[in-house]
DNA sequence: TAGACTGTATGCATTAACGCATACAGTAAT
DNA sequence: ATTACTGTATGCGTTAATGCATACAGTCTA
């Protein structure tokens, strides 16, 4: 399956951006193991990013053992892709909550407001698939 | 209370983390409106990081309206903004809520995950007082 | 063998991030 | 007025991130 990745211009890097978003990907079950990922160039041109980016982050995705390379075949999900660890993930989550009712709070918004709009428009475009 | 700021190697760079992670503190409650805020060169000093490089964190907190920063007394927490017209308080909404998936999806983070979690902390939050 | 596809690599230019040092400018307490 | 503290600003140098173009090198299929 084609994951869809998102770019953002949050000061984040690209390249980590791509690495994160891939690997949440093949946490998920959106990419299998063993699965081919996009290709370098149709990710770079999807994204309308520079094609050593994406090789950025798709080498760091082999050196975590994430991915397997193979040149000049494509680059597929590895047989046994380390296991996500649940604490960091969790880690992500709280810090992302966290951050968007500071945003809110600060924006006179109701946190509990902007949960459920999320929600709404989450699993609106869930539906959509 | 002063939260515990750590800069790790992520590739993210550092001004981006000390302002997600006091986004965070805010969020968390470990730094209450109207609070102050660590000083510039105390961050700089602890972390061991550039005066300019927090200041550019503390900027960039301020433009999205989390923190007051007074010339040569100090910045703070800032204090819930007054109500505005339902109109405009249903766009922010929208626009926060928007804002919040794109970098859940950034992150590698579930939109619904984050929300429910949102929802979890705002009510728990609300509890105690 | 030819062509298409995929990863690898280089060079050049621009911008951002950062550290380090130094200085300037308000504020408040003594 | 002096001093200490806080934010603001500049200059210099280094490194990283990116885009853009171009080329090279394996692999596979027709």
């Amino acid at each position: 399956m084609r994951p869809a990745i998102h770019i953002e211009n949050n000061g984040v890097p690209v390249y980590v951006q791509i690495r994160e978003q891939m690997l949440r990907a093949i946490g998920a079950g959106v990419l299998t193991p063993g699965e081919q990922m996009p290709t370098m160039r149709e990710v770079a041109v999807t994204l309308k990013v520079d094609l050593n980016t994406v090789r950025h982050a798709y080498t760091e995705l082999e050196e975590t053992g994430a991915i397997v390379i193979l040149r000049a075949r494509g680059t597929y999900v590895a047989e046994r892709p380390p296991p996500v660890d649940p604490a960091r993930h969790a880690g992500k989550i709280e810090s992302l909550a966290q951050q968007a009712i500071a945003t809110a709070h600060a924006a006179g918004v109701d946190p509990v407001d902007l949960a459920e709009r999320i929600l709404q428009l989450s699993k609106r475009s869930r539906d959509k698939k």
